[in-house]
DNA sequence: ATGAAAGCGCTAACAC
DNA sequence: GTGTTAGCGCTTTCAT
């Protein structure tokens, strides 16, 4: 595709040297004298030549190319967890491709793993956020190189993780430590029956013999929360919210505020994640930081440890860390409900 | 990489016909009986076939990959815009790969240039939105279909843009109209010498014959904001401020806040790309509303007529439309600066 | 160290 | 319609 078809051959014809042995100077998989090398080099930057991966592939079958199958891309989460593959993954010289599945269907699933298998990758990373991810990762035959990245530890596929229980658990036990009698939970559309936020904030309420309310949920939109911050608002018995994101979080202190509740004086209202407008919300939230960039890398590290034929128990897991800020504090008795103003049309 | 090497000619021997004829059913170039047909699908779906696109773009000459390539691939105008290209590449049955340049240091875009190429992709799509794309696009063969996704209309290059200059335009007459003397500028890292939200503000203060201030630099970074915040608190002369886009205005915001200025009544503050957040903030922002993933989907329309060998001079401009929030008001007396609280530390 | 020959898995002529 | 024959641009034996 680029200039004319600038092959091998005519490097080695320029250079006066046989086709294998610009082979080997472009991969250096066998010495070559200084003399030839030189001349093949001056040949290849004189013609701009550039090898073709497709024959490479075809020839060699091996790739320099990795796929990242994902049920979205552009979400926080997903869209940095994407950045630290693809970050890893370049610094070791390999190609990123990407792979979105719509849903869970059947089909569709089939569609994308056909997509990304013909492309002839070297391995595949998913992103087991969602259910779509969750599909892939098991129709997937079972001899291409994968890992899976998520939020719960699962057995077989080898894995990263960010372990979301237990930093729930931890983010939920700090409210119950407050003094709040129990906390409510608003999630995200899970990845299976239950996340590993849900779990963790469930977790948390046993231990501490808390009554466990029933998770609201929202969708990603973080319009989403401020409807569900509405219905909060009118239930006395909610003084502390735990939401399954930073973005629903800011959805749902909205929705409180418009019902003229303020956080955390009337209600403690904690997200996840760590998102970058976090820290500048009015106010600012108490969270887990997640690294979905880390995530990420420490995915491609172990995907190449898979490439390498690593027979090791291949699994990376980090906790996220619990970040104190100004949305959590102890009960206290709530101001009264005003009727939430509705939300404005052109919003 | 699938399976073992499962290979077309299993196929034709499964099925009882030659090679060529698997690959008519494969890429419908030739009609094939139905009876044919048939037994090379049964063949197809029994070896759970899959056709390697290197070895096909190989002997075609052709590709059904094209390459996105940007200088980031998270942030919001970049995830979203990714993700309509992707959307609509996904829909013609299209592979995505991904190249990310990191700087406009000319061995990092040949470095960028060469990945993209050695893929054999069909056409790339480059992210203008920066110093490196801008760069990418300089140092990519003539020869090469691609077309530029960018904020300001070019001449060169097919391309897909936003017109940000006619709606920051337009958002700083729209405060001056509200009786500010003047509207400040905090500007987003460039992608030239001047972005058009900055050409586009400096003409709206020329046409009103009103002071143009010097624009302040911030970050990508929301907390860049917030630092500009506070130094705008001490300028009593600073009742407008327009942003370069909606996450510095949040910083911006809430720095103004830090230092007790309130907004809109003491300080207006617009922004530009109407971020998912920007509605639920407060107060909910006045900004200008872009369709990133609109344009991505225009950009691979636009791939798809050149690759077509469309003569036509290949351009599609949208311009974004100002979105009415509380951010914006009447200029009042301000209210006392009080010292800016220090940024907390974990923060 | 280097060249000749033989493919990699597929599509593209070209016959029939 | 369908099979035969040639490659696509590279890497890989295998000689030398």
């Amino acid at each position: 595709m680029s200039s004319k078809a600038t092959t091998i051959a005519d490097v080695a014809a320029r250079a006066g040297v046989s086709v294998p042995t610009v082979s080997r100077v472009l991969t250096g998989s066998a010495r070559v004298s200084q003399a030839k090398k030189d001349a093949v080099e001056a040949a290849i930057a004189e013609l701009n030549f550039r090898p073709s991966a497709a024959a490479r592939m075809l020839a060699s079958r091996r790739s320099q190319v990795i796929a990242i199958v994902a049920g979205d891309t552009s979400r926080y989460g997903y869209a940095e967890t994407i950045r630290g593959v693809e970050e890893a993954a370049r610094a070791q010289g390999y190609t990123v491709m990407i792979t979105v599945v719509e849903s869970q269907d059947d089909d569709e699933v089939a569609r994308a793993i056909s997509a990304t298998l013909a492309q002839s990758v070297a391995g595949i990373v998913v992103l087991k956020f969602d259910a779509p991810g969750v599909a892939v990762l098991r129709q997937l035959p079972p001899d291409v190189p994968v890992v899976a990245l998520s939020g719960v530890r699962d057995v077989g596929t080898p894995q990263a993780v960010l372990d979301e229980t237990r930093a729930a658990e931890e983010l939920t036990s700090f409210l119950l430590g407050l003094g709040h009698a129990t906390v409510h939970h608003v999630r995200v559309p899970p990845s299976r029956r239950e996340d590993g936020r849900t779990t963790g904030w469930r977790r948390a309420l046993r231990k501490a013999g808390a009554p466990v309310p029933v998770p609201l949920d929202a969708t990603w939109e973080p319009r989403s929360g401020r409807e569900i911050g509405h219905a909060l608002a009118t239930d006395p018995s909610v003084t502390a919210v735990f939401c399954g994101n930073d973005e629903i979080a800011m959805g749902v202190i909205r929705g409180l505020n418009d019902a003229g509740q303020r956080v955390p004086e009337d209600v403690s209202v904690v997200g996840f994640d760590d998102h970058p407008l976090a820290e500048l919300w009015s106010p600012p939230l108490t969270t887990a930081r997640q690294d979905f960039a880390g995530l990420g890398r420490r995915g491609f590290q172990l995907l190449l440890d898979v490439l390498g034929g690593s027979t090791e128990r291949l699994y990376s897991s980090e906790r996220p860390e619990v970040v104190h800020r100004e949305s959590a504090a102890e009960p206290r008795p709530r101001a009264a409900v005003r009727e939430a103003r509705s939300v404005p049309a052109g919003a």
